[in-house]
RNA sequence: CGGGAUGUGGUGUAACGGUAACAUACACGAUUCGGGUUCGUGUGACUCUGGGUUCAAAUCCCAGCAUCCCGACCA
């Protein structure tokens, strides 16, 4: 991709009203741009990143589910149904403005902030039988939630990428056993993001499913809005709910704050026996399903990963995730030719390259647009590097001189 | 939803109640070519909206809207 023709610049200064780290960043980058509070739009550069990122967790949620894809827009009598149309106050509402047609004009439509109430009564059409379970599906989709406050960039907003599960059981015992199944799947998730040493499995409350527990996977960070109570010595996590529940005064915890990535948590009946949805057994016995549900917000890791992984110069990004492999800068017209046979070079081995081809931008101003994008390698070719190329990781401050034979990303 | 702050070209900032200025970005022309080169020319704002005070409002007052921050909230 030539630099010149991507859409979408870098810019010297962010927005004014953009205070968090992430989005200042990924503004200033080019990978996003805000619509409105809580609300961004993805830029070639950022989708990318975004694509990256949902791949990553598509290919671990494949391994313990199938994929499918749900609406965005649900009839209200599902969400009636289980009541939560009343309790869970960030739902949108849509009401469609059809006052010229003949479409009745006093529908009214939920935009779905989570889809148990479309998934189970799909479920329900097909799997009723103990043969059918255990079974587990998931989607990957944009949520809607009209946050009372949203902040922080990518961090908390209205409208925001999810990924999330739902797993189907014929007992306890066997959700259960899900969900640990879940709980190693983004432990997996999270190493292949790059956030393995960051990343803590943090005992929670149910919030409105239940009394009992749930898991959160909670991000060390600065600019989280979670605070984490970790027992080095058990290596166990609460959130402060839980911790101060527990308030065990001999127990020293570190106290840090922590962004949520992902959260675990189990159902039990709670939506089957709203929608009547019950498996039969073996002897033609009717027994409620079992359910669990599990999220991981991508766009919410996206702003997680511009939190951890920056210093002053701009993104710093793990190559997993990276807009592009490669980002390499030519410093003069006079080395073009070179440099489309090295991309050509590269991407015969699959290595995905950003091209500064720019000729009316000075060396300064490609270096620090270079450094603001974050890709993990950088390679030069102008009259100081000959017939070599300059290669520096994005990380580091040392600069060598490779011949293109050597060059190995 | 309580509290606070702010709304001026695309972006960032100025302007005592009295002609809306500068930087950047963008366009054109030179210049330069390893860390946001230098110079010239040009495009670009009904100063968030609606009222009010005043001879005169970006500026003062009221209301609304929007945005950010703190808190409450947060599947």
């Amino acid at each position: 991709m030539r630099y010149s023709q991507l859409f979408g610049k870098t810019s010297k200064t962010a927005p004014k009203d953009e205070v968090a780290i992430n989005a200042q960043l990924l503004i200033r980058g080019g990978f996003i741009d805000k619509e409105m509070s809580g609300v961004y739009s993805f830029l070639p550069l950022g989708l990318k990143v975004l694509a990256k990122i949902e791949n990553i967790i598509r290919e671990e949620m494949n391994k313990i589910g199938q994929e499918v894809f749900l609406p965005s827009l649900a009839p209200k009598d599902l969400w009636e149904k289980t009541g939560r149309i009343n309790t869970v106050d960030v739902l949108f509402k849509a009401a469609p403005a059809n006052t010229h047609s003949q479409v009745k004009n006093d529908a009214e439509y939920i935009l779905n902030s989570t889809h148990e109430e479309i998934i189970t009564p799909i479920a329900q059409k097909f799997n009723i039988s103990y043969r059918d379970l255990p079974f587990a599906v998931y989607q990957i989709q944009t949520k809607f939630r009209n946050e009372p406050r949203s902040k922080s960039g990518l961090l908390r907003c209205r409208e925001f990428r999810m990924k999330d599960l739902y797993s189907f059981d014929k007992s306890e015992e066997d959700l259960k056993k899900y969900y640990r199944i879940a709980k190693e799947a983004y432990g997996e998730v999270f190493a292949r993001l790059g956030l393995k040493d960051l990343t803590y499995f943090v005992a929670a409350s149910g919030g409105d499913f239940t009394s009992d527990f749930s898991h959160e996977f909670q991000v060390k960070c600065e600019a989280g809005e979670d605070t984490v109570y970790y027992d080095p010595e058990t290596k166990e996590a609460f959130n402060k709910e839980i911790a101060d529940k527990l308030a065990q005064k001999d127990k020293t915890y570190e106290i840090f704050k922590a962004c949520e990535v992902g959260n675990i948590f189990p159902l039990y009946t709670k939506f089957s026996k709203a929608f009547g949805y019950e498996y039969i057994d073996e002897k033609g016995e009717k027994h409620p399903i079992y359910m669990g549900s599990y999220g991981i917000g991508p766009s919410r890791v996206m702003g997680v990963l511009v939190e951890v992984f920056h210093d002053e110069k701009g993104m710093v990004w793990p190559k997993q995730v990276a807009p592009f492999d490669v980002h390499l800068i030519t410093l003069g017209e006079q080395h073009h030719k070179r440099a489309e046979e090295i991309i050509k070079q590269l991407e015969s081995k699959g290595i995905d390259v950003l091209w500064d081809d720019r000729e009316d931008v000075s060396a300064g101003q490609k270096f620090a647009d270079c450094d603001l994008i974050g890709i993990p390698v950088r390679l030069v070719l102008s009259d100081k590097t000959l017939d070599k190329i300059e290669f520096k990781k994005r990380e580091s401050h040392e600069t060598k001189l490779i011949s293109p034979e050597e060059l190995d990303i």
